[in-house]
DNA sequence: GAGCCGATATTCT
DNA sequence: GAATATCGGCTCC
């Protein structure tokens, strides 16, 4: 199994189109999902990307196959997950930024210790389906991960909006979340 | 609800 | 030594 044909694209086309997918996971034989309403798009050619200057241990997957998970450690404290796109050997991915819980709200509340917010925000989000650096290189698109992403099968309308949390390239508005 | 702040790993200067 | 694709707890409205 492997990603569809569109998430070699660009990943400013892809990101968009990732709104309203569900990320599925069943780490320590528990299964959570999230419906996605918050993504933003790297770039290789973007110097708020991990990517921008080439491939080093840590951001080697991001340079990988498309759909292909890429998780990395944010502040030394949370875990973030995105999803490869581009060409096999180009540095871009779609971070996912926060979604909705649709399954496994006990597991996510337990995890978060929390009842509300429990998959808003990458580390938030990372922290409820248990998501770490052991993860990191995964095929999203294989039946027996255990984390994939589910087709929406529809396009969900949104607004671009600049990037969280970064201070170059901030005029590219890639951050995308669903229309009000 | 807004604003400050500390925690902490990795990379870059 | 500084910066970072963050969060939650705290204060003070």
């Amino acid at each position: 199994m492997s990603a569809p044909d569109f998430f070699r694209g660009e990943v400013f086309d892809v990101a968009p189109r990732l709104l309203g997918w569900r990320i599925v996971s069943e780490v320590e034989g528990e299964l959570t999902e999230v419906e996605l309403n918050e993504v933003e798009a790297y770039n290789q050619d973007d110097p708020a990307s991990h990517s921008y200057r080439g491939p080093r241990p840590g951001n080697e997957v991001m340079f990988g196959l498309a759909g292909l998970l890429y998780v990395y450690r944010s502040y030394g404290i949370h875990w973030c997950a995105n999803v490869v796109c581009g060409p096999d050997g180009f540095g871009a991915a779609v971070l996912m930024r926060g979604g909705t819980a649709v399954t496994g709200h006990e597991v996510m509340m337990r995890r978060r210790g929390r009842v509300a917010r429990l998959a808003q925000g990458p580390g938030n989000l990372a922290q409820a389906m248990a998501i770490t650096g052991e993860h990191n290189g995964l095929d999203l698109f294989d039946p027996h991960s255990p984390v994939r992403l589910e087709s929406a099968n529809r396009l969900v309308p949104h607004l671009a909006t600049p990037r969280i949390g970064i201070s170059k390239a901030t005029d590219r508005l890639w951050r995308f979340v669903p229309q009000a």
